[in-house]
Order: structure tokens, then C-alpha cells, then sequence
DNA sequence: CCCTAGATGCAT
DNA sequence: TGCATCTAGGGG
């Protein structure tokens, strides 16, 4: 069993590209229903925002700048950014560089570590441990996040272990006191045109994980 | 306004 | 490969 330390801002506090590698191995415990339900974080992506490094990143739900949706994004690190995905999926975030700055990291895929039986009822579909969390869409619902009524909450846990109350839902991270051994990175799933291409590689799996997902191209996401 | 495509998943 | 289901963003 890794070892982990709760995270903290600070260890957030970088680009969405720069903080990557270390939320790999991670664990993201959420309390939702009183229901508690761990996963080891096995893949993930980088967004930036407007103002976010050299490059806008186009593939990014804050290229355009601050909205109603993405505001989460430009919030504090350590927050979950929780949108809506063709109108049923809740994909999860977690939010990077400091307030005023946007970006992000979508957790894609994960294992459960804790609250298997919890998962699976849950995820009803999946036939396998495996699959229980394996997909970004998977993963919200495994952990019982949800959009909107999920959007913005903390993950940062400065009381230890756990807080007294947990009124509502509850999110915390912890990173891993070792880093992944090994990681791969390649072009992001799903994403359209040019900001899917290997010249955004900015998908992280850890490599050789049964959990990571299968790579799907985005529409038009043609090398060139 | 109307239309389209989307950081997806599942059954066919 | 089609469809669920809702919404941001671009075009008329």
C-alpha cells in the first residue's frame, strides 16, 4: 500500500502541465451520502486557461476567458471543477495555479481503493473492478461527484484525519509520498482539432495501468 | 434565436 | 454506430 500525505495548496500551486506528474498515484476520498469511496488516480489531463503559460490551449472550457461555467477554474487550487458533459456525465477537475489564473487537471481514470461496494452500486454497468472508474464519466459517478451540486468544493484537508462534520459532501487529495515510477504521456481523449494532436501531449497515465482508459480521437484531431 | 458539437458511456 | 440529454458558442 502507497503511502500519502494530505495535499496542499502549494503542491498545486503550478501549471496544470507542471503539477501533472505528481497527482498520478494520488487518492482523491470523497464522502457523498455519507458513503465513502477512495480511488488511486491512474490518469489524468492538463487544461490551462487564458493567461495560463506562453500558449492558450484551445482545447480548454476557460480558452475563452472567465464564464458562469468554468469560474471554478479560475478559483483557488484545490477546488474540484465539476462540469456536465453531454448533458449526463460529471467529469471531475482538480484545479490548479493560483486564484485568477485558470486551469486544471480532468481525472480520466482512476482504481478504487476504498469503497468498492459503494462503487459498484454506483456504477451498475460495470462488470469489473476495473471498469469502475476507468473513464472520466465513470470516475464522477464511482466517486458520487456530481454537477452542479459538486462544483467548487475543497479538497484541501487541513484538519486531520477527517473533519468533525461532514455536512453534505466531502472531497480530499492526497498525493503520494512517491512519485509514479514510470508514466507515459501522449494527446489528450476527445479533444477537437489540433488541441488533441500530439502537439498538446498533455494526457499523464501511469504506465502500463489496467485502470487508464482506451485512447479515443478526437473529432478532427488529425497529426499534421 | 436556431443549430451544432461537445474534455462520454453503453447498448446494438 | 447510434443515442441519451443539456449547454456554450457561433451564425443568421
Amino acid at each position: 500500500m502507497t503511502h500519502h500525505r494530505p495535499a496542499t495548496r502549494d503542491d498545486l500551486l503550478r501549471t496544470a502541465l507542471d503539477v501533472a506528474p505528481r497527482l498520478l498515484g494520488a487518492r482523491l476520498t470523497t464522502v457523498v451520502d455519507g458513503n465513502r469511496v477512495a480511488v488511486r488516480i491512474t490518469e489524468i489531463e492538463a487544461y490551462h486557461g487564458l493567461g495560463t503559460g506562453d500558449v492558450i490551449d484551445p482545447g480548454s472550457h476557460a480558452r475563452m476567458g472567465q464564464t458562469a461555467r468554468n469560474a471554478t477554474m479560475w478559483g483557488e487550487p484545490g477546488h474540484l471543477y465539476v462540469y456536465l458533459s453531454h448533458g449526463i456525465h460529471s467529469c471531475v477537475n482538480v484545479v490548479t495555479g493560483p486564484a485568477g489564473v485558470a486551469g486544471g487537471l480532468l481525472l480520466r481514470a482512476g482504481e478504487v481503493i476504498e469503497g468498492t461496494d459503494v462503487a459498484a452500486l454506483r456504477r451498475p454497468a460495470a462488470r469489473v473492478p476495473r471498469d469502475l472508474a476507468r473513464g472520466p464519466g465513470r470516475l464522477g459517478q464511482a466517486l458520487g461527484l456530481r454537477h452542479p451540486r459538486h462544483d467548487g468544493i475543497d479538497a484541501i484537508v487541513d484538519a486531520a484525519p477527517w473533519p468533525a462534520e461532514l455536512a453534505g459532501a466531502f472531497a480530499r487529495l492526497d498525493l503520494a509520498r512517491e512519485p509514479v515510477r514510470a508514466f507515459s504521456t501522449g494527446p489528450r481523449v476527445g479533444v477537437a482539432g489540433i488541441a488533441g494532436t500530439s502537439a498538446f501531449p498533455w494526457r499523464f497515465w501511469i504506465t502500463g495501468d489496467p485502470t487508464v482508459s482506451v485512447f479515443r480521437p478526437g473529432r478532427a484531431a488529425v497529426e499534421g
